[in-house]
RNA sequence: UGGCCUAUGGUGUAAUUGGCAACACAUUGGUUUUUGGUACCAAAGAGUCUAGGUUCGAUCCCUAGUGGGCCAACCA
């Protein structure tokens, strides 16, 4: 996959086409701009990724613009996390701004529509302004203070302005169309009084202007080139193009570009949720321990659980960019860390659910040391002393007394490898009163150049240290938790997400500092977490690594599956998309086709069928699928009619014999 | 009773904009392996939502339909 070979997204496309219609490259300048109101998650990544993406491709700039238009959700705590995601996430900003770095540019302009008149200050209720807008299917009626004067809107608005009006007793709209279909469109607020401080203007300013008026004339002010946003703007983009050609008759001569915004779909990832108010709900129910809780999809969640930078930059490439709704599948994700974190994290043992194995033939009292490799895809990582003696720490999943040959692992009377060590040989156990097994017998064999088909890996008792394993599951039990319009997400909540565990691991973990990650063999990837302290080793589970042996057992109960996705596509569509295939299918295919077709044709109705006589010649699959469906019809008792009759006569003549055979058999 | 967007293997994204539907993940099999990991090889899986049209030729253009999504916050 060379640099040159990869192919363009539409957004790219887009570039491209404005390039070649002689925008100067020099032009080209993206924004990324969050609302202060919560952490970023992996969702924002996207965005994150085609914007400075973009300007690391064509080398322009990329500004990080904060959108702090509404004081009472915005927090100096959430600008400062963002600023951390971003920068962590490797991607360099050329300029930190805000949003309300331009109210007063804004109010001028503001002023300046008004003396337009292009906007009005009305001072209805919101309820009685709801109603007038109308809905999507209807159209709204203009507000009785539509037609206020000029100076009548100026003096207020002014008066707005200084703080001499309650909030929601006046606002400012733009002056659009009532009757618009678009209703965005309906006469837009631009200003609202809000009495509240703002986390960077203080209480400088009392009317706060809107989403809208904001954001265009800030990509404008920026002399941005591409807006960039999600697709539940699309909308917007009406409004943000009206409001831009009016201001730029006032600003043509300072700022001459009008920036472009265009729309791509958001990222879904399955069994997560990314709205930032229900990941808010999670935090404040404790259901997670805080927006960077492990299991949370925010960056800081990701980057606690382990994940690296340049694993989450890999998945949002993968991902890719288009305009249709999308749910990624996690194992994607997963992918992107393990190929990364394989290349560079170092490997050790570490035991998690631990079985007593005892080498009876090893001196009690001897120990040794031997050389472990610290990474076999890295020739410079080096390697390592581990401690081995008499009794170690096996997985209890590594050990069976009886198994088929399908189990590489230890078993009774045949041998396996210990990593890094010597090849064993099973030969008892000891069992408690419950039966369970409490320690394992084995000789030892100083042959290690023998071919054994297992490896396992394992800790000397004596040399182990204990260590917190946190182990993640997903924190919803549902692909889509909140795309259910009759549960709400929270019923979806997997009680079982973490697990905590009392592990083992080799002695020169001891070190290892915050933030470290390393592939416990045969296990997966672990990072010690935040809350690791000397002495109290801390790790998180990562991502387990690609196990085919697990996937092996759990086949007989994979059954509870819905087979057929329940048809929702009614009979007929089905056939038809048979019939489209079928002159290509080879003939065993061709049979089941048939078979399928035969038997959906039992729910079709007549009416659905008819149409079809007429497909088009060289649609032949299709019109052998209508045949074979009608001959079930007809089977069935329904009457012959003129339109059949045509439709048989003309199928008899035609080149195809498949058709024909068909035909003939009606 | 409207407007806009969208439809390609199980998933996601491509197809030099009208010319043999490709890549990645996932799946299955195999080789190598002191990780049932990695790496490598291979297989299977869609004929591009449906119908009609334009064309020598349509995933691509046009029309209609169907499915999905978005739009009625003094949020962004």
């Amino acid at each position: 996959m060379s640099e040159e070979t990869k192919s363009l997204n539409f957004i790219e496309h887009i570039i491209e086409e404005d390039l070649a219609n002689g925008l100067s490259k020099d032009k080209l300048r993206f924004r990324f701009p969050p609302e202060p109101n919560g952490y970023l998650h992996i969702g924002h990544t996207k965005a994150i990724g085609i914007s400075f993406g973009l300007g690391e491709k064509y080398n322009a700039p990329v500004n990080l613009r904060f959108d702090d238009t509404n004081p009472a959700k915005e927090e100096q705590e959430y600008v400062d996390a963002i600023k951390r995601d971003v920068a962590w996430l490797g991607y360099k900003w050329a300029n930190e701004l805000y949003s309300s770095d331009y109210f007063q540019t804004l109010y001028d302009w503001a002023v300046q529509l008004i003396k337009d008149g292009k906007a009005y200050v009305d001072s209805q209720s919101s309820e009685a302004m709801a109603e007038q807008k109308g809905t999507p299917t209807q159209p709204g009626v203009d507000g009785p203070y539509r037609n206020r004067t000029v100076a009548e809107n100026l003096d207020l608005f002014e008066r707005m302005k200084n703080g001499e009006f309650d909030e929601g007793e006046h606002i400012l709209r733009a002056k659009i169309d009532m009757q618009h279909p678009n209703m965005l469109m309906r006469d837009p607020i631009m200003y609202r009084i809000l009495k509240k401080d703002h986390h960077r203007t203080g209480d400088t300013w009392c009317i706060y202007p809107m989403y809208d008026w904001t954001h265009g004339e800030s990509d404008y002010i920026e002399q941005i080139s591409h807006s960039l946003c999600s697709l539940e703007f699309k909308p917007h983009r009406e409004l943000y193009d009206w409001f831009k050609e009016h201001v730029y008759d006032y600003a043509a001569n300072t700022l001459p570009m009008l920036p472009k915004q265009r729309e791509f779909a958001r990222l879904n990832l399955s069994y997560t949720i990314m709205s930032k108010r229900k990941l808010l709900k999670l935090v404040q129910e404790g259901i997670v321990s805080g927006w960077d809780d492990p299991r949370m999809p925010t960056i800081s969640g990701l980057r606690r659980r382990g994940y690296t930078p340049n694993s989450i930059r890999q998945f949002i490439e993968k991902v890719g960019v288009a305009k249709r709704e999308n749910v990624i599948d996690v194992s994607l994700l997963e992918f992107c860390i393990r190929e990364d974190l394989n290349k560079t994290a170092p490997r050790v043992m570490a035991v998690l659910d631990p079985v007593k194995l005892v080498i009876t033939n090893y001196p009690d009292d001897k120990e040794e040391w031997f050389d472990a490799e610290n990474n076999p895809e890295d020739d410079s990582a080096g390697s390592r002393k581990v401690p081995f003696s008499k009794a170690l720490y096996i997985e209890r999943a590594d050990f069976k007394e009886e198994a088929s040959s399908k189990f590489f692992r230890l078993k009774l009377g045949s041998e396996v490898r210990l990593k890094n060590a010597y090849i064993i040989k099973g030969e008892s156990v000891v069992k408690d009163a419950q039966g369970q097994i409490t320690e394992i017998h084995c000789t030892y064999s100083t042959d290690t150049e023998k071919k054994v088909k297992g490896t396992l890996h394992w800790v000397s008792i004596k040399h182990a240290i204990k260590a917190e394993v946190r182990e993640y599951d997903r924190l919803f039990m549902d692909e889509a938790p909140d795309s259910h319009q009759d549960k709400d997400f929270m019923d979806f909540i997997n009680p079982n997400s973490l697990k905590v565990i009392n592990a083992f691991v080799e002695p020169s973990l001891a070190n290892a500092a915050i933030g470290d990650r390393f592939q416990f063999q045969r296990l997966g990837y672990f990072n010690v977490d935040d809350d690791s302290k000397p002495g109290h080793l801390v790790f998180n589970k990562t991502v387990g690594l690609r196990d085919s042996w697990a996937k092996q057992k759990p086949k007989p109960q994979q059954q509870n599956k819905p087979q057929q996705p329940q048809q929702k596509r009614p009979a007929i569509e089905v056939i038809k998309q048979l019939g489209k295939k079928y002159t290509n299918l080879p003939e065993a295919k061709q049979e089941r086709s048939k078979a399928e077709i035969l038997k959906l044709a039992e729910s079709v109705r007549y009416e659905d069928l008819q149409p079809l006589f007429n497909t088009a010649a060289k649609k032949v699959g299709t019109r052998i699928a209508t045949m074979i469906t009608l001959g079930v019809l007809l089977k069935n008792g329904h009457e012959r009619n003129a339109e059949i009759e045509a439709f048989i006569e003309k199928a008899l003549d035609d080149k195809n014999e498949l058709l024909v055979t068909e035909a003939k058999a009606i």
